[in-house]
Order: structure tokens, then C-alpha cells, then sequence
DNA sequence: TTGATTGCAAATATTTTGCAGGCAT
DNA sequence: ATGCCTGCAAAATATTTGCAATCAA
């Protein structure tokens, strides 16, 4: 079940030094193959289908670590802030389904001048940005038509 | 202290059947003529200086009203999920300071059609977006510029 | 063998709810 | 006078920390 880019991640892992347990596998290989943002109690839930014993807090912990490697990036989400998605190449932005938060990331093109002239003219020095557009994805639409009546 | 635009709020949340009372007046205040995005502790911590009885429990009920009447709009923080700021007209985008949290609305022109390009290309139905910009406020450029050796 | 990592339990932090009294209408 | 609103205390949630046992290296 392990894919490629979780083997990617493992690498990474274990050469910052962290040590590849059972739990961080299962963890990682949850996240690294997941196209959903998801919070830890997710990924918890998910991860003690395959191992039961797997406790929350170590869910917490090692999202920690992942996001600290650089793997996930935190996202915020209507109903909370500690929802996680693989990290992207570069800086993008995300487009993300509301009803089973799938997400895509995507280029804006010329964004950055847009925002650098807006923070100019507010006399802001612009650090960071958020861009995110939310929707619902083509299966939630449909399941959305064929509800049952 | 109260000004013309927390006059205009409490005369809405009256005609909405919300009873006057003075913990309404003063954190209606607070968030009426903040320039700043705050929290429930921010507004708190402000409003006890001029009421030291009042509850934080009274202004999350408070805030929870003002969001409900529309005066005011939860804004997601680097930090938090649980911030506000006056509403705006029409929906526009934020430009935050990271340091102090004074925030500023502004139009980006046509990103409508950006974002409906987006959501067709991979067949999401858009329903909404946020996009907001950080930096740091030109205060808080000074006082960086200034800081003590 | 060694010490990083785990899972439990407990501690914190944050937000919500229940309720008796107070106050706007 | 009526019943919405307040503030306290307590409950419910969510997240973090302490620690002994386990397990990767």
C-alpha cells in the first residue's frame, strides 16, 4: 500500500534523523497518499483502521514533525486550523472541495504583482499570502444531484 | 467615545430585537472603531478597562451575535481561527499586518473570473473564496526599523 | 545498548452550556 | 412585569505535557 512519494518521505524522514516506526509509517503513508486536507483526528481514525493501538497524541506528534520536514503544510479550513495537506512545489494556492475537502493546488498567474501593488498602496510590506477558492468538487456535486428523496 | 459607526450598529442590532445593555455598548465599541482584527481575549482584555465585571463568556456571546447580524466576519489568523473584523461592504480581500493585526480591505479586480477558470478546469462548482495578503503595516515597519540596541 | 518514540494518563487551554439574578423594554 | 442578557461556575473540547515501556538503529 506504501506508494512512491511515501517512500519519498521516508527517506526524507530518516535522513533528518527521525526513526521509521510503525506508527510514522502508517501516519505518513496516510497523508503522503491522501488528495483530502485532513486534521489529526482523521488521520487518527483512518491510521487505527490499520493499527489499532496507534494513540491521538502520536498522530499530533508526528504531523508535528511531518510539517517541520517540510512534508504538509497546515491549512485553515471553515470549521478549524489544524487540517494538513502535502506540501506544495513552490508556492501555490489551493482550491478545495467544502463538502469532502478534496484539493487541488493551482498557479495564479501575475498574482504577485497584484498583491505587491496592493500592499504598496496601503504601505504594507507584504510577507505572505492566503489564496484559497472553495467549492464543491465534480463527485460531491453529483452526489449532491442524485440525493435520494 | 461611542462614534457614528457604533451608533449605526447598535440602531441595527435594536431593530434586530437584541436588547441594549452596557456590555453590548462597550464590545460593540471595541469592534466598531478597531482598525484591528481581535479575538474575543483582545476585546475582552480592552473592555474590562472600561467595564472590569464583564465576562469573557459575555463576549463570545456578544461576538457570536454581532457575526450572526452580519456586522461583523470571522478572519482565519497565521494564529487562530477565532478573530474578527468589521464586515465589509460587498466582499473584498484583507491585507493583514502580522504584528499588530491591523488589517485593511481592498478590491482585486477581476480575480472573479480567475477564480471561476479555475474551479471549471477542475470541475469544481466555486461557491467562495479567501484570499488575504500579510505583511507588516507601516508602524510596524517603523518601530522594527527602531528597535532598541 | 541507547535514546528516540510510543501510548497512556493527566494537565492545559479554549470554547460552550446551565442557571439564578439583574436589567432593558 | 416579562423575559432577554449577564456573570459565575462547571462542562465539554481540543491540544499539550510527563513518564515509563517499547523498539529502531
Amino acid at each position: 500500500m506504501t506508494n512512491w512519494i511515501n517512500q519519498d518521505w521516508l527517506k526524507i524522514l530518516q535522513e533528518k534523523g527521525f526513526r521509521i516506526t510503525k506508527p510514522l509509517r502508517i501516519i505518513t503513508d496516510i497523508l503522503a497518499s491522501s488528495n483530502h486536507i485532513l486534521n489529526p483526528t482523521q488521520v487518527y481514525l483512518e491510521a487505527r483502521e490499520e493499527y489499532p493501538k496507534i494513540g491521538l497524541v502520536t498522530v499530533y506528534r508526528t504531523m508535528e514533525k511531518l510539517e517541520e520536514a517540510g512534508l504538509i503544510e497546515r491549512v485553515h479550513m471553515p470549521d478549524g486550523c489544524q487540517s494538513f495537506f502535502q506540501a506544495a512545489a513552490g508556492h501555490q494556492h489551493l482550491l478545495i472541495c467544502t463538502k469532502c475537502s478534496k484539493a487541488e493546488y493551482f498557479e495564479g498567474d501575475n498574482l504577485g504583482t497584484l498583491f505587491n501593488r496592493t500592499g504598496q498602496s496601503f504601505g504594507y510590506e507584504i510577507t505572505n499570502h492566503w489564496l484559497q477558492l472553495f467549492g464543491l468538487c465534480q463527485d460531491c456535486q453529483l452526489k449532491h444531484t442524485n440525493n435520494p428523496t
